[in-house]
DNA sequence: ATCGGTGTATTAAGCACTTAATACATATTT
DNA sequence: AAATATGTATTAAGTGCTTAATACACCGAT
């Protein structure tokens, strides 16, 4: 467990992302039990607050679920898992192809682009 | 002239990106002059000071030249606009790119589905 | 039963950032 | 010369949001 934040964007943004990537990408298994919040924050050295606050989103969004003395567990609803995979690709696709479209990038030549860049680069980013 | 706001982007970002996308599509030409800040600010409903931030923006990446008494124009810099397109492209292959990867999405479904999208929509989208 | 760990809620603090208000110098026009 | 429009700078106000502090109830283990 390790992520590399930016300053950008929230910190519990940014965990709920690596979640979700973690989730999507199937490295995190339905059912699969998660930190507790306050040893996440430890681990991320972050506050306990934050932790619980990215939980939260993912709790509302379905994509965990916690009960009563029992550690978080990622879904076991396999529809929530299809659904969060398609919802990040669709997602990344149409910010895509609103960019280039707004300054006329022909097709062919995104399509170029980005087997370009999928190629060149060896490892996946995680986050 | 017409910019179709967000609420999640400040203003005058949203402002400096549309005219980015125009430079950029070749819709406002090289030298060609542009509103005033006041002008601008009326015609966008806008405050006069956040069309000068926008402004002051595209000046400091040397888009746009302003002298004395005379209307701010595109600049003439064909670096620069080549500069502009190329970076807006490739910021946009990056993120995409970034994105199907960490969640694993093979190459060519993610080819596939930007080619459906690019496809299915008519009118090129402005900003 | 006491202690440690857990999830959760409420409230406060802090902070970065956008937008607004105001003013000033300059130049062109009437 | 007066008036109008322009670019620019400074400062203030507002605002939304993240993070931190604190507390509470619950449960399991010692």
């Amino acid at each position: 467990m390790n992520i590399q934040f930016n300053n950008r964007d929230p910190v519990y943004v940014q965990v709920v992302r690596h979640f979700k990537n973690q989730i999507a990408k199937g490295f995190l298994q339905p059912g699969q039990a998660i930190p507790s919040r306050r040893e996440l924050a430890n681990q991320l050295k972050i506050n306990p607050n934050t932790a619980q606050r990215a939980y939260k989103e993912m709790e509302e969004e379905g994509l965990i679920k916690t009960e009563k003395n029992q550690p978080s567990r990622v879904t076991s609803n396999e529809s929530i898992l299809q659904d969060l995979r398609d919802e990040l690709i669709i997602q990344a696709v149409n910010e895509f192809v609103t960019s280039v479209k707004s300054i006329n990038v022909p097709l062919d030549d995104a399509l170029t682009l980005v087997k370009q860049k999928y190629e060149g680069e060896k490892g996946d980013s995680d986050d």
